[in-house]
DNA sequence: ATCAGTACGTTTTTT
DNA sequence: ACGTACTGAT
């Protein structure tokens, strides 16, 4: 029991032993978060708190997975008992319990994305309106908008927009369907408006945690109100620096203002970071330092000695994404590392496939999260829509899919005839009876019909029979799919096949985890995401936008593609001017991702839709170093021999150098901290280029002066290559001379 | 109903 | 550049 406390440092053990009332920790990037979850957890069961009373809220299902585990092996067989999931999860769970409070069924289906938009498009078309004026995946965007923030009247601009929303409401309900954003507000509308439901959870969950906090948006930060009973006993997790979903609805002031909405609440900050070291968190402080909406904090580590960041200016996107895979292959041999402590890190999806392409060229084994997503293949939805029919017979839109795998003659003509029996409120096997008995089509589509009705018997008495694996063997042969995906396709008709015997194998291993019904496995399928998909067994180099890195650590990390433009992203500054900071943190976050080494590079030109563009460096890289007009370390416009990945800390020297000779005064003190600043204490005035002396470390150049008064910080750029950085007062430099 | 050929818009991020 | 979504022919 003390063992668990000795663990921690002063900081963490304040946040895990406070356990009554509202609690914020403020924990910084690498700063031993989860660590500070799961002990808070176990704390509170070696105080006599029954597993079954906490509750813990996490945005991603490998987020609570790896909480769970980490508890399990302490703790052992009691973790059963906690509660640790998504909110998505979470809510799926709680609905299917208690949905019928809302007079409707529990065989509901989850609804994502695509099958949003497949629904949207029907009803935008059902209402005679012109597809182009509403496209069915902006409108997704605003409807889903809307109901994470109650931001109605921000985003809808018309009446005709209102209708669609409604419309689109109506249809999910026909269909005993929901979106992502439904479980949330469902959930809510239950705990709200059903007393005795809100008091048996309120009971239940004595202790809530909630993970990620910053990204928490309106609705989630309500559900979790409802939940919390008289105690209060809420404990959030998060750091104001790595809100980076404000587009999706996440609300940062959740976080910046938690002390305020709940009075009382005990701070804990987390400043002390183990991941990173200190040139790395140097510059991630000083990136972040440029934002307004936060309150101060600096990471720091004892791990002093580091490698400079590195940076380097491209001539074109391909040649930077080659550079980047030579550079790890180099990197890889010399270090004796695996593949798998690489990470390149990009804005946008479209980035990545110049990196997919070098890594085929130099075989470089790769695996890219995200783009486009295993259960966003045809052939998985396919099969998905066949277990959804069997689960809930009210889904049209998946009906209307499964109905043409394989085709059966019948086309937009018959479904739409079929479609009237189901407005009727048949369910889907009465309006295959019922449409076979009247005779309702003719020809091929009428055997098609029947044969398409018998198999849907089969498979809704096979789903009583079997375990979901066997069920779907035996779907896959009644459809004779895997001849049909040969026939539909002439590239990558393996890769299809693969994925097949992948859901296979996803399925028989979440049976194993205690899945037992088709249901189940729908709500699981529906609510993984990518991250839940990065494997550090396979050494592979990983591929991936920001926002899918969150949360995770590499040893070495490239970030491309930083042009202006691109990063910060151009429409989101078009769509919101204050979303710059919102792209600076996410900057914020692809730095500290960096354990070791931090590489960053931009490309002066790009293909876009085909077409090439010319970009500028990003502000990002501007901003916190040197002044603006700054050349980059070496000079470019002879593709691969451009040389090497130049130091921050070089270009800094360079750059004075090069205004000496110019006879100008170089002074990049302070620079980091927006420039213009006195040091004023006067104890040390060291700037950039002087050459000093270390007792233990040598002679070394001044490389980057950042801060001032008691805590500046200096970095030195040492003889034997090495980078250590100071705290300027006490690290005892002997100045011996300017550059 | 289905196929082949073509026109078009897309790309910011995702539970 | 690429995938989709539409058009007209079978």
């Amino acid at each position: 029991m003390d063992q668990l406390l000795d663990e921690l440092n002063p900081q963490q053990r304040d946040a895990v032993e406070a356990t009554d009332g509202p609690v914020l920790v403020v924990a910084g990037a690498g700063s031993g978060k989860t660590k500070v979850i799961t002990s808070r957890i176990m704390h509170l069961i070696q105080k006599g708190v029954s597993p079954y009373q906490i509750l813990a809220m996490t945005f991603t299902n490998k987020a609570a997975q790896e909480m769970k585990s980490r508890v399990e092996r302490v703790v052992g067989r009691d973790a059963r008992d906690l509660t640790i999931s998504t909110f998505h999860s979470f809510c799926a769970l709680f609905l299917r319990r208690e949905i019928a409070h809302l007079d409707r069924d529990s065989s509901f289906v989850i609804y994502d994305t695509s099958d949003q938009t497949t629904c949207l498009k029907r009803v935008i078309r059902s209402m005679d309106l012109e597809e182009k004026h509403y496209p069915a995946q902006k409108m997704r965007g605003k409807i889903s908008y809307i109901k994470n923030t109650g931001d109605m009247e921000g985003r809808l601009s018309n009446e005709i927009e209102h209708n669609i929303y409604r419309a689109y409401q109506e249809e999910l309900l026909a269909q005993n369907a929901m979106d992502f954003d439904d479980l949330l507000h469902l959930t809510c509308q239950i705990l709200e408006n059903f007393g005795e439901v809100q008091e048996r959870y309120r009971r239940r969950f004595e202790f809530i945690m909630v993970d990620e906090y910053q990204d928490t948006n309106q609705i989630q930060s309500k559900l979790i109100n409802l939940l919390l009973g008289e105690h209060r006993n809420l404990c959030v997790v998060g750091d104001e620096d790595q809100s980076i979903y404000g587009w999706r609805g996440a609300d940062i002031t959740n976080i910046l203002h938690f002390d305020t909405h709940y009075p009382g609440t005990r701070v804990f900050k987390l400043e002390q970071n183990y991941r990173s070291t200190q040139p790395i968190l140097d510059y991630a402080n000083a990136v972040i330092n440029q934002n307004k909406l936060r309150k101060p904090k600096k990471l720091w580590t004892d791990q002093e000695t580091g490698l400079p960041v590195r940076i380097r200016d491209e001539y074109s996107g391909g040649i930077e994404a080659e550079n980047i895979i030579q550079e790890i292959m180099g990197l890889r041999r010399r270090h004796d590392l695996e593949f798998s402590d690489f990470a390149v890190l990009f804005r946008s999806n479209a980035l990545s496939r110049m990196l997919e392409e070098n890594c085929r060229k130099y075989r470089v084994p790769f695996q890219l999260i995200g783009g486009l997503k295993f259960y966003d293949r045809k052939e998985i939805k396919d099969i998905l829509s066949f277990m959804r029919i069997v689960v809930n017979p009210r889904d049209w839109t998946s009906f209307a899919r499964a109905i043409g795998v394989p085709p059966r003659g019948i086309g937009a003509k018959s479904q739409d005839k079929l479609y009237t029996y189901f407005n009727s409120g048949l369910d889907i096997g009465e309006v295959m009876a019922r449409a076979i008995e009247d005779k309702a089509f003719g020809g091929r589509g009428y055997k098609g019909l029947v044969a398409f009705e018998a198999l849907y018997r089969n498979l809704v008495a096979w789903s009583k029979e079997y375990k979901p694996s066997v069920w779907l063997g035996k779907l896959v042969k009644a459809l004779d799919y895997k001849d049909y995906l040969e026939r539909l396709d002439d590239v990558g008709i393996e890769s299809r096949i693969d994925n097949l015997e992948e859901l296979l194998t996803s399925m028989e291993e979440q049976e194993k985890q205690g899945i037992e019904t088709l249901s189940q496995f729908m709500d699981f399928s529906a609510l993984v995401n990518d991250q839940d998909d990065v494997d550090p067994d396979q050494p592979r180099v990983n591929l991936m936008t920001v926002h899918a890195a969150k949360g995770l650590e590499f040893d070495t990390v490239f970030v491309m593609g930083l042009e202006d433009g691109v990063f910060p992203n151009q429409r989101t500054l078009d769509d919101n001017p204050n979303s710059l900071e919102e792209e600076r943190r996410l900057f914020y976050v692809a730095v500290t991702r960096a354990k070791r080494r931090l590489y960053l590079s931009y490309a002066r030109s790009r293909q876009t839709y085909g077409k090439v563009n010319r970009n500028i460096k990003s502000r990002f890289l501007k901003q916190p170093i040197v002044n603006p007009d700054q050349e980059p370390a070496r000079s470019t416009g002879r593709p691969r021999t451009s040389g090497r990945w130049g130091s921050l800390d070089d270009q800094v020297g360079k750059m004075e150098a090069k205004l000496s000779a110019l006879g100008a005064k170089a002074d990049f003190s302070n620079v980091v901290n927006g420039g213009g600043g006195q040091d004023s204490s006067g104890t040390v005035s060291l700037q950039s280029g002087d050459i000093v002396e270390h007792a233990s470390f040598g002679v070394g150049t001044v490389s980057l002066v950042m801060g001032r008064g008691s805590s500046q910080r200096v970095s030195v750029h040492f003889r034997d290559k090495r980078i250590r950085t100071f705290i300027a007062e006490k690290a005892n430099l002997k100045k011996l001379g300017d550059s």
